[in-house]
DNA sequence: GTAATCTTTAGAGTCAACTCTAAGTCAAGT
DNA sequence: ACTTGACTTAGAGTTGACTCTAAAGATTAC
């Protein structure tokens, strides 16, 4: 079976090998095996494993409760619960994010619109008389 | 013309005061009146600057980099251009996130489906010979 | 007018997530 | 055998963004 060296994987993953040692010593991962003199030899399945560990990252997870999920995998079938609640959790966190997203896309789109139009009057003062925008609540 | 003080602005964009204090202290609120006693006068364009602050911090732009684009708002006119650019890069970088968090959601529902299917088996071994997923580049 | 509750400042402390250093070990090439 | 470069560890240092403290001054409520 392949095995790749951490700056393979550090590589692969878009991540510095420190970020990856890093991890291992919060107990991200427990699950990469190590050669007699103590070199850590990854696996494609430790790969997919931290393809989850970004996911879980991108989301906003701190590393501590990214942890609490790994040790949840190591204990086995008895968390499934747990780890099934825990990802049905993280959907509405990124429902959520996806929602803020947009708000924030709308308004840069509207400075967009805002500067656009200023560079071709040469001047901000068109916008002068724009009404304030109070944040609609509902 | 109504004005606010630091706690009343903080409560209302669900910040501290230490916070919008914070801000100030790294140039972001020139803009800020004071009492003749030296305390903060923020008025409703204030409030709304400090939207935009908000929004640019949302998108992951470091404060030094919002600093600037005050800095620039400051200067008026000449810095139009450097204004529209930066939006414009904010856009496609918000895009880009956009893309990113879709991608972040199918995978965390990929595990929702995951977790549901095994807790109705009662055990995570129905998922052994689930292939590798090997994330496509195209 | 005085107590309670703001506000101000400079500067120190905290926290998460790296990021690096030092000193040593291991592996691959010639 | 020896050099070069990658790997190991513990632990220190950095960064960004707050978060708080202390001591003083200002404002509000009665």
């Amino acid at each position: 079976m392949k095995t790749y060296s951490i700056s393979e994987v550090a590589k692969e993953l878009n991540v510095t090998a420190y970020t990856l040692r890093y991890y291992d010593k919060e107990g991200l991962m427990p699950f990469v095996e190590r050669t007699a003199s103590g070199q850590r030899l990854f696996k494609e399945s430790d790969i997919a494993a931290l393809n989850i560990i970004e996911c879980l990252k991108s989301t906003g997870m701190p590393i501590k409760e990214i942890k609490t999920f790994i040790d949840w995998c190591t204990a086995g079938d008895i968390t499934l619960q747990q780890r099934f609640d825990m990802f049905m959790e993280r959907k509405s966190v990124v429902e959520k994010q996806m929602k803020e997203l947009e708000e924030t896309m709308k308004l840069i789109e509207h400075k967009c619109y805002y500067y656009k139009t200023a560079l071709e009057a040469g001047t901000e003062d068109i916008h002068k008389n724009d009404k304030i925008e109070i944040p609609v609540t509902t």
